[in-house]
RNA sequence: CGGGGCGUAGCGCAGCCCGGUAGCGCACUUGAAUGGGGUUCAAGAGGUCGCCGGUUCAAAUCCGGCCGCCCCGACCA
């Protein structure tokens, strides 16, 4: 495949371009910093928002759906939130052909939203806890807006509940952490992620303590691709969300947010792709396998349909590509570029022989399989690309991932990948010292990589790199 | 808001310095051949050269002003 696209460093940002074009995922919008999801992007989301979504409500999360629009007092209730969240509002003033007393905020997130609900719904101990997640699109008007990565307006998922206690509120932030997205992470798409606590200058605008999955572009920079926070009693105070407890007396709840966006789409791109463009994990691709009819005969044909009808049968997600007018060459890099994990090619050759190749998107690899034995092959193959990839990837990031203990090291390091290093030699002013390297502390993390319950714990780790 | 750059066909660009019939690649339409790694040939359609003004016989090109966009930094899932 001459020089389709490259993934060298240095022209990654072009060569992302160019796979969200020649994949056909999505273009920017119309509004500066909005985009267009293509119906193959979307159908990679679907995916990522199926698996999500499953594992949310394993944790017990109800879904709900609440207003795009948000009374702009509500915000206003809590200080440090609003002073977040104002530079990036868009807020609308004028509706229905006249201007509007109280202005209404487009959601940039639903905290405010969900403390006036939970407010209603939470009248005792026995209403606890309160488990909710709403599928929705928000809006922030970023200043540096990125496809997929940094949009003005995003889908995502946001998890909003109410704990009786601080305990159970902490330990359910970090369940949703490990259960629904370090699991999502690395069984589904096949991404490692460094899980750990964020510092207080990057903590989320009104929690009392957030957590965070990173994952590493292959350009070694990093990318957050999921949060969860602990709000404390902030917005319980704010919104007085209170309950009655067992023994009678009124009680502020505690409560927890947590969210993952459309950001894991350019996540999983810049994370397995390679010159030839996407690479989809088996599990997260739309389309596991495709049957490529390579030459205009008719047995080949009825081959290729009668494989395609088998493999679908045998539960795996496949296309039949029959389209011989196109040239054989052009369908194999479009498919690649798409990053479809096999391809099974039908040929006048190898079906002299009884037989088909099979092509693995991860590694080019091609091998002959017996016409009975395809759906076995395809599921088989499938099944050590999902491994494949993930050892793959894990490999990556150990060698791009240094272990350095002073702060000008950590930022020579970050210019090419992680550096570990220990939070007691970087603290608040290290902080600032390697932000000026344009790095910074990605999470915290205890030595044995689980997460820390403060950041004063003894022998922590900081993960420094520069991010997305 | 600081520092760079760009506006010419749907997309990507050349032409501008040195004024003289508006060009190239991709995509699109038609026809033919080809067909195991982005096929080839032929024909065709498609433009207010960002906008306004000036200089000139003549402006995409020179001069003045305006507008828009992109990239790098600060903000962020």
């Amino acid at each position: 495949m001459p020089g389709v696209i490259t993934s060298q460093r240095e022209d990654f940002p072009q060569w992302y371009q160019d796979v969200l074009a020649k994949a056909e995922l999505a273009d920017n919008g119309p509004v500066r910093g909005t985009m267009v999801i293509r119906p193959y992007g979307y159908a990679i989301w679907e995916r990522i928002q199926g698996e999500i979504d499953r594992r949310i409500k394993q944790a017990g999360a109800e879904n709900v759906y609440l207003p795009l629009f948000i009374p702009e007092s509500y915000l206003r209730k809590e200080a440090e939130h609003v002073e977040g969240f104002s530079p990036e509002l868009a807020v609308v003033t004028h509706a229905g052909g006249k201007e509007l007393e109280e202005p209404v905020v487009v959601r940039p997130t639903s905290e405010t939203l969900f403390g006036e609900v939970m407010a209603k719904w939470v009248q005792s101990y026995r209403d606890l806890p309160l488990l909710l997640n709403q599928w929705a699109n928000v809006v922030r008007w970023e200043l540096r807006p990125r496809v997929f990565l940094r949009t003005t307006e995003f889908l995502w998922q946001e998890g909003h509940t109410a704990h009786a206690t601080r305990e159970d509120a902490a330990e359910y932030a970090l369940r949703i952490l490990h259960d629904v997205y370090r699991d999502f992470f690395v069984n589904v798409l096949a991404l490692p992620v460094f899980i750990g606590r964020k510092t207080r200058k990057e903590r989320f605008a009104g929690a009392v303590n957030t957590l965070a999955c990173e994952g590493m572009m292959r350009d070694g920079k990093a990318l957050q691709v999921a949060t969860s926070h602990e709000l404390g009693q902030t917005f319980a105070r704010a919104f007085d969300i209170t309950y009655t407890s067992e023994n009678g007396t009124l009680e502020h709840c505690w409560t927890t947010s947590w969210g993952s966006s459309t950001r894991i789409v350019g996540g999983l791109i810049m994370a397995h792709g390679d010159d030839g463009g996407l690479r989809l994990p088996p599990r997260v691709a739309p389309v596991q396998a495709v049957v490529l009819l390579v030459r205009d005969d008719a047995d080949g044909a009825e081959v290729a349909r009668r494989l395609a009808e088998e493999l679908g049968a045998a539960g795996v997600r496949v296309r039949l590509d029959s389209d011989v007018a196109s040239s054989y060459g052009r369908r194999v890099t479009d498919w690649e570029l798409k990053g479809v994990p096999v391809r099974i090619e039908v040929g006048p050759r190898e079906l002299a022989e009884g037989k088909v190749t099979l092509v693995r998107r991860d590694t080019g690899e091609r091998s002959g399989v017996a016409l009975d034995g395809v759906a076995a092959a395809v599921t088989e193959a499938l099944g050590r690309m999902q491994n494949d990839m993930l050892a793959e990837a894990e490999a990556f990031v150990r060698e791009h991932t240094a272990e350095v203990t002073g702060l000008s090291d950590a930022a020579d390091a970050a210019q090419a990948g992680f550096a570990r290093i220990p939070w007691a030699a970087v603290g608040e002013s290290g902080e600032e010292e390697l932000a000026r390297h344009g790095v910074s502390v990605r999470c915290l993390q205890r030595p044995d990589g689980s997460v820390p319950a403060s950041e004063d714990e003894p022998d922590i780790v900081a993960i420094v790199a520069k991010a997305y």
